[in-house]
DNA sequence: ATTTTTACTACATAATCGGGTAGTTTTCGA
DNA sequence: TCGAAAACTACCCGATTATGTAGTAAAAAT
């Protein structure tokens, strides 16, 4: 549809998956209005998308999260799965947190409001090329805090560094035995910490241990 | 020391914490020549600092990492107890994962990199205190990648959505019967699918495949 | 100096797990 | 429609786990 357009190989390929047919077209218009910038493809939903050669070629995909069919996170997901190199922004008039993590685990690179000016947006895009992460103020410090260690409740719910060693083990699927050799205590010695870590964490076995002791970022996601 | 320079009520008070006197010096001059910040407190280390009545009254904290001594990564982490308000703002020649990650999970709000100029020095502040998180664009690409789901390497290692179900129990330390319940299967069915689970993840226990599931991110770790 | 707390060791036991084997039903592609 | 794969169900069993109780030695608090 857009064969006649003539791109050369410095150019930014782009498409656009928004359901808004007045949005998707002021964008259309907006890019293809930069030099820089070429539409290759422009999609009213995901399952149009994917059919498509255009979000094979395209070095930037914007994305609409709140899509008819598909949303717009499954979405980032499949289109991740078929071009690992496409820079996947989404566009949303949502900044709940499920909106934001969900497209971000899917493979987002950028997250702006739906209300973004046409300079940010096309700012958004240049810096996505240059490798960086366009967000909004807001959302970069949503995403931030995320990593924030939670504190304890209470100060005796802190686990001890004996504590903490112990309880990465417990994330390997070590035994009671195994750990035993690994710090030099007895088994019963490893049982005594391992009791104390559950009454500190209130859980009662090493899979509620190991979930909570991610959750509370005590042991390592990453 | 700088009890001389007055403070009205909208101007946003600023903490530096650097070994290095020249860049520290250079920053203070910068800011106290900017209408709207005070310098409250200028340090060499964060054993000084945590010390002094500076960083309970700082809006925002301009922190090093690689200090002498405590390092910038547990200071952050002193200085958020101190003071839960403070923007902790991290200032590193650094940019590994472990300097970034660590400081993140510390409490800061915004890393940027040493060699940032002044004016962008002066809209990073300005940044934070809007509620925004500043970032170099690369630090921020790196934050992002770091919540995208890893796909399994081989395609029939995929949980199916049962599987999933199944490894959310186990998360929450649930056994066998329990989770039959839940899910209206015979005890055994839910062995079945639970060493099914333990194949594709390649793990011989709970806790470990829990742990890999936060760290796949198919559970969900926020 | 004395008490209390913390860190461990020891033993016991019911419950739960992980894994092997095997049979049946359901699903689904050929 | 046939056959294979996937989804269950069932039984077995040794290993491991969670938890209770109890005792000891060292460290910390009084």
């Amino acid at each position: 549809m857009h064969n006649l357009i003539k791109k050369n190989n410095d150019m930014v390929t782009v498409s656009i998956i928004e359901d808004n047919i007045y949005a998707r077209t002021a964008w259309e218009t907006l890019l293809n209005g930069e030099e820089e910038f070429v539409v290759l493809g422009s999609f009213g939903s995901c399952e149009e998308a994917v059919e498509s050669e255009a979000i094979k070629k395209s070095d930037v995909i914007l994305l609409d999260i709140g899509l008819p069919g598909i949303s717009g996170i499954k979405g980032a997901e499949i289109i991740s799965g078929i071009n690992s190199n496409a820079l996947i922004i989404m566009i949303s008039i949502q900044d709940d947190d499920k909106s934001i993590f969900g497209s971000l685990q899917s493979g987002a690179i950028g997250y702006l409001h739906k209300s973004v000016s046409p300079e940010e947006l096309i700012e958004s895009i240049r810096l996505a090329v240059r490798g960086g992460s366009p967000m909004t103020p807001q959302i970069a410090r949503k995403v931030l805090k995320s990593f924030h260690k939670f504190k304890p409740e209470h100060e005796q719910d802190r686990l001890t560094d004996k504590e903490i060693t112990i309880l990465n083990y417990l994330a390997e699927g070590k035994s009671y035995k195994k750990i035993a050799e690994e710090v030099f205590l007895s088994v019963d010695g490893v049982k005594y910490h391992i009791r104390s870590i559950y009454e500190k964490l209130h859980v009662h076995s090493r899979a509620e241990a190991v979930n909570k002791g991610q959750k509370l970022k005590i042991l390592p996601v990453l």
